[in-house]
DNA sequence: TTCTTTTTGCAACTAAGTTGCAAATAATAT
DNA sequence: ATATTATTTGCAACTTAGTTGCAAAAAGAA
């Protein structure tokens, strides 16, 4: 993750912005260049602590996560480690397309899985669904770690 | 959750802590207890409010549930809202037969899918496993909250 | 440019959990 | 039953992640 490597251009980063009705602000366009430019979801810390080297204070950031999860143009992910994490959404917005995770307890890492798919079986017919599901998270020991 | 209710005798909590060779002091004995009579996890702290009112110190509480859970005698659940659950572990410390848990995005209730299994497919032939799974949390709507 | 609304930076705050340390307690030895 | 020793506890102070109020600054519209 890097602000400087700019996989997304300015204009891009606008057109994402605007296509939810959302201002164009510096922090804005920052945020949504950093998470495209990622390749695994990234903490809220990481992304204020950066951004705040290029003169964003974190509450501004923390605004900008939570602004952009709401117009549904990023994915904020509670793993479970009292940490968010986020990613950019497959679609800008569509909301559809996400991905299970996967967080090694030993090393903390987060991986994304995108080539699986989770299935919730019932063992008995008289059992019901709890609901509608949203996200799955699943926690284990990688194969770095098992190793 | 009632520390009152006690479902479990203190002789019965006892044991279940020597069994694990650890120290019988009032405040574990009052976490197992009272784990031993939710039906649901139950937050660290709730489980600190209640117990303090007890006499007991909160720190207290979290190092007991932390040697607890050191000991395998309790799970310790990270479902994503930045507060921990616990629940007594199924067999008292053979680490086995836990199941995945649901988690309502909507009401913030956690309900144990005790009845269900998940199953992890991968999409194509070459994509492998990510490691070895150890919990499984659903995020979603519950039903209550859908309709 | 001017105006109105939204966003930002700052500093102070909150919530959940952790830590150092002296005093208290549990298990053990006498 | 008492003394001994290692473990555990309570307290207060601290840490970490994130939130909030508010005046100043910036964005988009007129």
């Amino acid at each position: 993750m890097n602000a400087a490597a700019q996989t997304l251009s300015v204009e891009e980063a606008k057109a994402i912005l605007k296509g939810s009705d959302l201002r164009c602000t510096a922090a804005r366009i920052a945020v949504v260049q950093s998470l495209h430019s990622a390749t695994a979801p990234v903490t809220s810390i990481e992304l204020a602590e950066l951004l705040s080297g290029y003169g964003f204070d974190k509450s501004t950031i923390y605004r900008s996560l939570t602004e952009l999860n709401e117009a549904d143009l990023v994915v904020r992910l509670d793993l479970g480690d009292s940490i968010r994490r986020f990613e950019l959404a497959a679609n800008y917005g569509s909301g559809l397309s996400e991905h299970p995770h996967f967080m090694c307890v030993d090393c903390g890492e987060v991986t994304c899985l995108s080539d699986f798919t989770f299935e919730l079986k019932a063992s008995s017919r008289k059992v019901q669904a709890p609901g509608t599901i949203s996200e799955v998270l699943v926690r284990g020991h990688c194969t770095a770690c098992t190793s």
